[in-house]
DNA sequence: GCCAACGTTGGC
DNA sequence: GCCAACGTTGGC
């Protein structure tokens, strides 16, 4: 059981479009290193969906229900998507701003290297999030 | 809207 | 295969 990190735009594809529609194909992702996290995530895998450019905080958590398949906006097998439903919702939106601040995330890769939108999550990591959230598994 | 950080492209 | 030029992302 792996966790991960998804970014998006609220504006773009938020949490809540995702949690109304039931379902939704993770795909336009053109990066490498994105494209191999997505690549190495395994159906049941959790996920924080993380809103970029507008919120910049954590809202909700995603499961992973298909694994990797060519993506459908691009011709050829060069880029890979994956399928997702929401999880749930944290109780409480955790804010890059409080991530920076809290000992034992200030390495996360959200804050490290900030551009990339598919990311690995420690479990540690993971556990301390959901713990300031106060969301149950 | 700006700009730093990073990735990609293409000429040599 | 190097690296300059350019494009994109995303925090501020």
């Amino acid at each position: 059981m792996s966790y991960w990190l998804l970014k998006s735009e609220p504006d773009v594809y938020s949490f809540d479009k995702l949690t109304k529609e039931g379902k939704g194909v993770w795909d336009g992702v053109r990066n490498y290193q994105a494209r191999n996290n997505l690549r190495a995530m395994k159906e049941g895998d959790l996920g924080f969906f993380y809103h970029s450019n507008e919120g910049l905080e954590i809202v909700g958590i995603l499961e992973i229900t298909k694994e990797a398949f060519p993506d459908p906006t691009f011709e050829g097998d060069r880029w890979s998507a994956i399928e997702v439903v929401t999880y749930k919702p944290l109780n409480k939106r955790i804010s890059l701003e409080e991530i920076k601040k809290t000992k034992g995330l200030e390495n996360m890769v959200l804050v490290k290297n900030s551009r990339l939108s598919v990311q690995p999550v420690t479990k540690a990591e993971w556990n301390i999030i959901i713990e300031m959230s106060g969301t149950d598994i």
